[in-house]
RNA sequence: GCGCUCGUAGCUCAGUUGGAUAGAGCGUCUGACUACGAAUCAGAAGGUCGCAGGUUCGAGUCCUGCCGAGCGCGCCA
């Protein structure tokens, strides 16, 4: 249990003795002022009501009777705020807890339903883009940070391969492909084509391995084929890009699949019968009004062919067959519409309203030299995900997407990010992993080694890192229940300054034997817990840079 | 028009149930390497937290209105 916890039931109980009064919980917070204490409470503040009693004088009292054997000192200050100190034996008590733990701190044991992650889900009709790469990062990190707070993560990735945006692939590759055969292929709309150089290039490899195989223009058969060759290699690529990024799925799900086996019908049939859907026009309606949406959808159109709808509803039913708890999709901003109308679908099909939570990413725009990039895939003006990690690099690419809060836009100036990689943030907090691992290496100690720390008075930039380490288990515990992830980082680069600061003043390889491993042990706590938090990240933690 | 989200330093962003003097990084300026890595540290400058009210002992945080930005309101996904 940490300090915060423990105090907070201390402090219920000392006001149940002095007062009588059962509090529902008593709010505990690291001050922002180290001059505050360790730890500092508002309660007397907070329930000036229920007390009755000037809070300077409730805080007195407390102050007075809490028996907490961790707690050295206790004062009153300001209009009633409490502030306490640690007692020094109660710090390295913790220290030694957090090495005995070793990379296992901060996680809790898994327990409680899985939860079914789904994120980038990009159809493959061309490489990943840079605002792919901010789901992925995202993605990847949370499922990642979920797993640490003590939840069973599955993560999949839903494609789109039965609708006309495969079809639209098919016909731009089949344009190029007769192109380079001297032929001419017939389309309805040549507008409407994706144009990146991906797109010559899937013609060229076609061309190359299956030379004028299916050159039959026109051909519905022909296209079919083509469309089934190049969603390959889109998702090939995809597939390179996401292992490059090292982020995991550990399932690839694809729309084709509900149709093989009937599950699209089903749901169809068993929305009628539950009676939620409806004809109407020609059209077959979901009234998913009746569920909290703004208006009905539609589920099947007048030409016969299913919606989006349908396979999504299909989809997600069987998220919820196969046994989760909870299901969460992370969907770009511009989905906002979705949820209440998908969630609506499943509650008519007998799914529990609060089964599907949505995590929204906003948009990442694109800079250059001062200028707002208009990103396009049709007209292939959109720089890849690749192409960012060969500039910047994995780590840096990973960094940079998740210190933000996904919830807002991201402003992303290329040029910025190029030039200014040599002093990302992200090098901040690895030198400082390193700085660590090079003392190690000049001691000829193995930081896993490093158990327990003998106890002693700590100096103020000991105390100040020592309090951030221990803080660890609470960032990640709040940010899997916020299901943010740009508070790691955020984290990381402070207790990366505060390891910079105490090593600034003082020495960890010194004469005075007990000093030294005081702060060996602070120095391989600290290389434990960045490395834990990169590993979140999905970034290295390196021995050297 | 209706609905949702957002507005914090020149730029990119943090800010823990509403708490004490709103914080980092980049950029600008000034210092610090003859012992463990200067990819570092110390300091300075830089803010009417979009604007105006309200609730509260206390508001960047909660409520209302306004201004500005984005997204949604398809038989597209």
């Amino acid at each position: 249990m940490s300090f915060e916890e423990r105090l907070s039931a201390c402090l219920r109980e000392t006001i149940r003795e002095a007062y009588g009064i059962e509090l529902d919980g008593v709010h505990v917070e690291r001050p922002n002022d180290a001059g505050h204490g360790d730890l500092a409470t508002n309660l007397a503040l907070a329930n000036a009501k229920v007390f009755k009693r000037n809070p300077r004088e409730v805080a007195e009292t407390v102050a007075g009777a809490l028996r907490a054997p961790f707690v050295e000192r206790a004062e009153v200050a300001g209009p009633g705020f409490i502030n306490f100190w640690f007692s020094p034996e109660a710090l390295h008590e913790e220290l030694g807890a957090l090495l005995e733990r070793g990379e296992l701190y901060g996680r809790r044991e898994v327990s409680g339903e899985p939860v079914l992650l789904e994120y980038v889900s990009a159809n493959p009709t061309g490489p990943m883009h840079v605002a792919h790469g901010r789901h992925a990062a995202y993605g990847d990190s949370l499922a990642l940070i979920l797993e640490a707070s003590g939840r069973a993560v599955w993560r999949e990735y839903y494609f789109n391969d039965g609708g006309n945006q495969i079809r639209l692939l098919a016909e731009s590759v089949a344009v190029r492909y007769a192109e380079l055969l001297d032929a001419e292929w017939p389309v309805s709309d040549p507008d409407a084509l994706y144009r990146g150089s991906y797109v010559a290039e899937i013609a060229r490899e076609l061309a190359r391995e299956h030379g004028g195989r299916y050159l039959e223009p026109g051909s519905e058969e022909a296209l079919g084929e083509i469309g089934e060759f190049s969603k390959e290699r889109c998702m090939a690529d995809i597939k390179e890009t996401l292992a490059r990024a090292r982020v995991r799925f550990d399932r690839y799900f694809n729309e084709k699949s509900l149709y093989d086996s009937g599950a699209v019908g089903e749901v169809v049939e068993e929305l009628k019968s539950r009676g939620h859907a409806y004809e109407q026009e020609g059209a077959l309606w979901l009234a998913s009004s009746e569920f909290g949406d703004d208006k009905d959808r539609v589920l099947v159109k007048g030409d016969g062919s299913y919606t989006y709808m349908a396979p999504d509803l299909a989809y997600h039913r069987d998220k919820w067959q196969r046994g989760f708890g909870t299901a969460v999709d992370v969907l770009g901003a511009d989905h906002a519409g979705y949820p209440p109308r998908i969630r609506a679908g499943l509650v008519a099909l007998g799914v529990p309203e609060d089964f599907l939570d949505v995590e929204l990413v906003r948009l990442v725009k694109l800079f250059r030299e001062g200028e707002q990039v208009k990103v396009s895939k049709r007209a292939g003006t959109f720089v890849t995900f690749d192409e960012l990690i060969d500039e910047v690099g994995e780590d840096v690419a990973r960094y940079f997407y998740v210190r933000s809060s996904h919830r807002n836009e991201m402003n992303f100036d290329l040029d910025l990010a190029i030039e200014q990689s040599d002093e990302n943030p992200v090098f901040y907090v690895q030198y400082a992993h390193a700085r660590i691992a090079s003392i190690f290496r000049r001691a000829g100690v193995e930081p896993g080694s490093v158990k327990s720390a003998p106890p002693g008075d700590i100096a103020p930039e000991e105390r100040a890192l020592l309090l951030e380490l221990l803080d660890f288990p609470r960032i990640v515990a709040n940010a899997a229940a916020k299901r943010e992830v740009h508070p790691v980082p955020t984290y990381l680069e402070t207790l990366a300054t505060r390891f910079h600061q105490f090593y600034t003043v003082h020495r960890v390889l010194v004469d005075d034997a007990a000093v030294q491993e005081r702060r060996l042990a602070l120095s391989a706590a600290t290389k434990n817990v960045l490395a834990i938090g990169l590993d979140l990240l999905g970034v290295e933690a390196p021995e050297k840079m």
